[in-house]
DNA sequence: CGCCTCGTTCCACATCGTGCAACGCCGGTC
DNA sequence: GACCGGCGTTGCACGATGTGGAACGAGGCG
C-alpha cells in the first residue's frame, strides 16, 4: 500500500458521511499514529483537497469540486444532454437526468430538476445500484460488459432479487426501447429511462425521475414517449457534435 | 516535496484544461521519468479519481466530483441558499447564486439559473475574482481579511484598476448595502450582489447576474431590492438553522 | 493543581519511491 | 517484411522519504 494510498483514505474518510473531523479520530479510523495522518494531511491541505474549519478540524475541500466539475466538464454526453434535459424537465415539470457508465458503476453524469414540491434531486456525481433502477436495466441489456453486477442488494419490499426475474425485466426492456424501476430502489420513487446509442453503442440512459403517484396519474406510455424523445434528442446532438 | 504533492500535481494538471493526456505527456510536463509517474497513477486510477479512456490515456475521474458534492453539501450557507435562490431565479428568470471566501478565493456554492436564451451559467466550484466582480466589493467592503487582493489584473475595458476607485465603489457598496459589477469582469454581463450576514459576520454574498441589457431595462433598484431580498431570506434560513 | 487528550515536532530506522534499463507492443517508414 | 522510434509497463538496487515512537506545549476538566 502506497503512501497516495494513504492519502486517498483519509480522502474518502473526510468525503463520506460524518463532516468535520478532528485528526485524531482520523487516526482511530485508519488505524495509523497520529503524526502519520498529520504528515498526510498537511500536503492534502496545502493544496485545498482538505480544509480546516475554525476549530482547526479537518474537511474535505472545495477544491475538490473544481476539479470534479472539470471532470464533467469534459463528458461531451453532459454537455449534449444539458439543454434537452432542461427542456424536458420544464415541459413536464419533473426531474429528468442523465446516467453513464464508468468503472463498472452508474454514475449521474447531468440533470435537471422539475419544478414540484415533490421531486427527485439526485446527486451529480453520486452512483447507482445497477440491479435496481431503470437506467441499470437498460446496461444490463444493451452493454451488460459496461456495469458489474454483483449481489442483488434488497432496498425495498419491490426490489427485484430474483435472477430470472431480472433477466426477464432486462428482455422486456430490450425489446421495449425503455425500462422501469417501480419503487424498486426508494419507496415512492417511479423512474423511467431510454438508452441514449452513440455510433451503435450504448453511451448512457436519459431517466425521468417522479413520486409514484404522480407516475401512474401520468401514465407509463406518456413517460416513456417523454423519455424516449429526450434519449434521441441527447443521442442527435451527439452525432451532430461527433462527427 | 513529497510524494503526495507530486500525486497532486498529477491531478491539477490532468485537472487544469487539455483533457486526457497519455502518461508519456504527463511525464514531460512533470519533468518526472515515466516510470515515477506511472506508479503515482496507479493508486489515483485504482480508486477512481483518475480514469483512463479507451485509447489509454489519463483524464479527472468522476469520483472527484462525488467528493466535491460531498464538501458542498457539508456547507450549510449551500443547503439554506438553494430553495431561496430557486425561487428567486424562478420569479425573475435571471441566474442567482451564491459565493462565499475560501482560502482567500471566491467560490461559487450554489446556483439557480434563469430560463433566458441568454443568461449567466457560473460553474459550481469556480473561483472569480476580487476586484473585478460585485461579490469581491461586498468581501472587500465588510470583510476584507477573507479574500486577498493581489493585482488588479484587467479583464474588460471598464475593470477598475486605480485602487482609490475602487475603494470608493467598496464604500459604496458599504453603505448602499449592495454592489454592482457592470462588464468590470466580462463584457455584456452586470452582476448585483447582497451581503448575508450571520452571527453579525459576513458568511457569503447573493448576485444576481444578466445581460446589460436586461440588467439596464430592469434598473438598478428593482434588481438590488430583489438580491437584498434573496440575501436576507438565506441569512434567516441560517438563522434558523444555527441556533 | 494534576491528569488527560490533543496537535505538533523531532529523530533514528527501514520502508517505499526512485530512475535507469530492459521488455513487449504498436504505428509508422523505407 | 524488416527496421525503427515511441509508447506503457515491469524489475531492480540504491537512497531518499515516509514511518511511528517519544517528547513537548497547549488546552479542557474534575
Amino acid at each position: 500500500m502506497s503512501t497516495i494510498d494513504k492519502a486517498l483514505d483519509a480522502l474518502f474518510l473526510l468525503g463520506g458521511d460524518g463532516g468535520a473531523r478532528r485528526l485524531a479520530d482520523i487516526a482511530r479510523a485508519l488505524d495509523m499514529p497520529r503524526s502519520s495522518v498529520h504528515r498526510i494531511l498537511a500536503p492534502l491541505t496545502r493544496r485545498g483537497l482538505v480544509e480546516r474549519d475554525a476549530d482547526g478540524r479537518y474537511q474535505v475541500g472545495l477544491c475538490l469540486m473544481a476539479l470534479g466539475l472539470g471532470a464533467v466538464r469534459r463528458e461531451p454526453l453532459a454537455h449534449a444532454a444539458k439543454p434537452v434535459l432542461e427542456t424536458a424537465a420544464a415541459d413536464l415539470g419533473e426531474t429528468f437526468f442523465l446516467v453513464v457508465a464508468r468503472a463498472g458503476r452508474l454514475v449521474v453524469l447531468e440533470k435537471a430538476e422539475g419544478d414540484g414540491f415533490l421531486r427527485a434531486a439526485p446527486r451529480l456525481g453520486s452512483s447507482v445500484p445497477v440491479h435496481a433502477t431503470a437506467v441499470g436495466k437498460l446496461f444490463l441489456a444493451h452493454a451488460p460488459d459496461q456495469v458489474s453486477l454483483d449481489e442483488l442488494h434488497r432496498y425495498t419490499g419491490a426490489t427485484v432479487r430474483d435472477r430470472k426475474v431480472l433477466d426477464a425485466m432486462v428482455d422486456g426492456a430490450r425489446t421495449c426501447g425503455f425500462a422501469l424501476n417501480d419503487e424498486e430502489w426508494q419507496t415512492g420513487l417511479c423512474v423511467v429511462a431510454a438508452p441514449v446509442f452513440v455510433a451503435g453503442q450504448l453511451a448512457g440512459a436519459v431517466a425521468l425521475a417522479m413520486a409514484a403517484g404522480r407516475f401512474h396519474e401520468l401514465g407509463t406510455d406518456s413517460a416513456a414517449r417523454r423519455v424516449i424523445h429526450a434519449a434521441e434528442g441527447v443521442a442527435l446532438r451527439m452525432e451532430g457534435k461527433g462527427s
